[in-house]
DNA sequence: GTCTATAAAGCGATAGAC
DNA sequence: GTCTATCGCTTTATAGAC
């Protein structure tokens, strides 16, 4: 049987759950061990820069995941109607149907988001301008498709955060069944 | 001059900010004596139960607000639209438009949670529900209003991680401007 | 590349003087 | 009700054996 971790990328969807669970403070690098089953002294190995490093890595795995499985497809699909489709899907997915958080928003809220102010706004920036443009394609004018993108990362950050706050994954499937219906209308004949 | 901190409740806002800024864990104690003004033994004779007395304390004193300022209102201001223009205004002046988050929000997003659990989920459940009823009042069925009360809570939330995210307060201010836009279209006449 | 042992600093919490 | 001193523990990080 391979080894779980055989490189530095094999421990960062560990790493990842840690975080989101946790937060970047109340990971202690003894719990990430736990989470990955390595030492410290392997953890130190694969990051040289500790904890730091780790987020960094963890925040541009998920970066990579979005651009190749929603940015990405927002932008080629030409079906504007089908592109939205895919987005929600795979949010929901993603997200785990809302039993998931973002681990990008969820930094943003204290100073953790001075750390990674970069990959933070970066991620929410690129993601607003792939629906924007998925949505022009569906007839919305420039303006009007920058202000429903922004909208609907309003309602899917919100969604994880009440599904969140009430122990009730069902409020994230509603905000998204919602911002569904709403995109759908937008672009609809 | 009279003293800063008197009594438990002066050290509460202090405390707040604390909270906000670092999240649960990311607030230790000598950071909260640095931000209240208190030595560890004054913030220990005040709140016997530590860090989780304190965090307890503060999000009563945030529901106690929220409950005389928001719900309230809400619930008993007669014309619907004055009781949401009312809402919206006082949600933007609470959050410093969008330059504060929600403390709550932010302790529902890590395992944190399950310390409050019981404060966190009374808050949303209650500001849902008062919402509902000035939207029941302003002519709308009770299901739609329960759906636009959540939603407005999408948004809210969603507009105070957006905007820290982006680090432009903004968002959360166009956030809440189409809410509002929204709402008083439902009980326009 | 794995691990354990260790260092130095910071943590939450307590004791006790004033 | 204020404070300082201190406790025992955990933290991040490093060193070095295998």
């Amino acid at each position: 049987m391979a080894r779980l971790v055989a490189e530095r990328a094999d421990a960062l969807p560990a790493l990842a759950e840690a975080f989101r669970e946790h937060g970047f403070e109340g990971a202690s690098l003894s719990l990430l061990t736990r989470h990955t089953g390595l030492s410290k002294g392997s953890l130190y190995h694969f990051f040289p820069g500790g904890k730091a490093e780790m987020a960094e890595a963890v925040l541009a795995h998920i970066d990579q995941w979005f651009e190749t499985h929603i940015f990405i497809p927002l932008e080629q699909e030409n079906d504007a109607r089908a592109a939205l489709d895919h987005m929600i899907a795979s949010v929901s997915g993603y997200f785990r149907s809302g039993r998931r958080i973002c681990l990008v928003g969820a930094f943003a809220l204290n100073e953790t988001r001075d750390r990674f102010a970069k990959a933070i706004r970066a991620y929410f920036t690129r993601w607003i301008k792939a629906l924007s443009q998925a949505l022009q394609r569906g007839g919305l004018d420039r303006a009007s498709a920058d202000r429903a993108a922004e909208d609907a990362m309003f309602r899917i950050q919100g969604g994880l955060v009440m599904a969140r706050a009430q122990d009730d994954p069902a409020l994230f499937s509603r905000a998204l069944a919602h911002l569904h219906d709403d995109l759908t209308r937008m672009v609809g004949t």
